[in-house]
DNA sequence: TTTTATTAGAGAATATTTTCTCGATATCAG
DNA sequence: CTGATATCGAGAAAATATTCTCTAATAAAA
């Protein structure tokens, strides 16, 4: 049923979009069932783009009513795997580990962090957010007795390959990679990269373009060129 | 030289790869020059892909030796915006704004997160890395005030809309969302969300698809020659 | 029963991204 | 000094992904 190959990511980044949209009308408590179109006015989307990501998920909706709220969120958190609970390991309990390690909404998506690592003998031994913070180099024996498969990387950029190997070594199959590093693992690893200097880049470019287009329109051609 | 109008989004997410790339090489010292097929082989990636990014950003390059390294960062940097500080508020001092507050390398990426701004009275007045934190009232005047172009939205999701609508009231041009929130904002409003549950939906549909894949059939058993 | 709103599905059109190809040029070896 | 060659630059082509368009089918409403 489902089509598990091709799937387009950018799709696969828009489901998250409408799932909270749909999981927000249903708190509501309005409707009984919801159209593309009536998701896709909320969002500001094209309808048909709206209808072909769902219509990918495999769920069938029915003409003149469009789909069952309560189905569609329960049938799009089984597809992305959102209802099976998953364990992960995380390095690095700075303030982004911790932050991370705070989020308890994680678990309503599919994964819960069951320990945190770091190799500051000053965290080491204490809880941070009732998880306990262990050795480094206790990592791959514990992934390997209670078979995480996700590991989660909030370091800094020099420590995160030393940590990406210990993982794979451990059996680790995906890695979120939160520490600014060009990471290499093996093939059958699945690496997401969450740099954030990638988003800032895009942001700052852009606001850089906008803002010197305004100052100077017709210098447009040589504004790339110039150097502070 | 050329503006290119139309930078792809792909590769304006991979300068700062190769940016952390030139710099590594840089301070290792190693050459004096790098060639796109060096960066290329180094980051695992096509070698005229490479090229045509670094070309995108008008630097020119010496046939036979490649670019000048130092020229090469810095160009990038300056493409980026990164070599022009830019002031930025941020509304959620929770644990991930915190984290935010506390990462100093913004600065040397174009951005200087200026003021914190919260709702909650157990945090106004207090300081958080350094930064005062104010009532979240006080923000479209601080803007107006400094002139602030970004805005970074590190809120609970329901919070987030609104917190918006004050940045654009205060004159932000840029909003760099980190909340769960599918945010509304005027066409010259460049938006930039950084949804976490968005990766993880990637990584979780990724992980499930593998692993079901995987119990099935008969390879199970992988291999991992490393280990140490 | 007829009308209407809506989904399903396929295919075309468009946009984007990557890869290919080739000519030009600076460096190096002889 | 001359030729070989690694490398860049740029345009073309190919591949991929996204968006649009249209038709048929169906269920609800009139």
């Amino acid at each position: 049923m489902k089509p598990h190959h091709p799937i387009p990511e950018a799709s696969l980044r828009r489901l998250p979009v409408y799932y909270r949209s749909l999981q927000e009308m249903l708190t509501a408590g309005a409707a009984q069932a919801v159209s593309c179109a009536d998701l896709a006015r909320t969002l500001g989307l094209d309808p048909t783009l709206v209808r072909k990501d769902i219509e990918m998920t495999g769920i069938v909706g029915r003409p003149r009513v469009g789909y069952p709220l309560a189905d569609l969120v329960r049938w799009i958190e089984s597809f992305l795997g959102w209802n099976r609970l998953k364990g992960a390991v995380l390095v690095g309990a700075g303030s982004l580990g911790s932050a991370l390690l705070g989020y308890d909404r994680f678990r309503s998506h599919g994964m819960e962090i069951v320990a945190a690592f770091d190799t500051d003998p000053g965290k080491i031994g204490k809880r941070n957010h009732g998880r306990p913070v262990q050795p480094l180099s206790a990592l791959p024996d514990f992934v390997r007795r209670t078979q995480v498969l996700i590991g989660v990387i909030a370091t800094p950029g020099d420590a995160a390959q030393s940590v990406a190997d210990l993982m794979v070594a451990g059996g680790i199959l995906a890695i979120w990679n939160f520490a600014p590093a060009h990471l290499h693992v093996p093939k059958h690893v699945i690496l997401q990269n969450e740099d954030l200097y990638h988003s800032l880049a895009s942001l700052s470019f852009k606001l850089e373009s906008r803002t010197r287009r305004a100052e100077t329109p017709e210098e447009r051609e040589i504004s790339y060129a110039q150097d502070n």
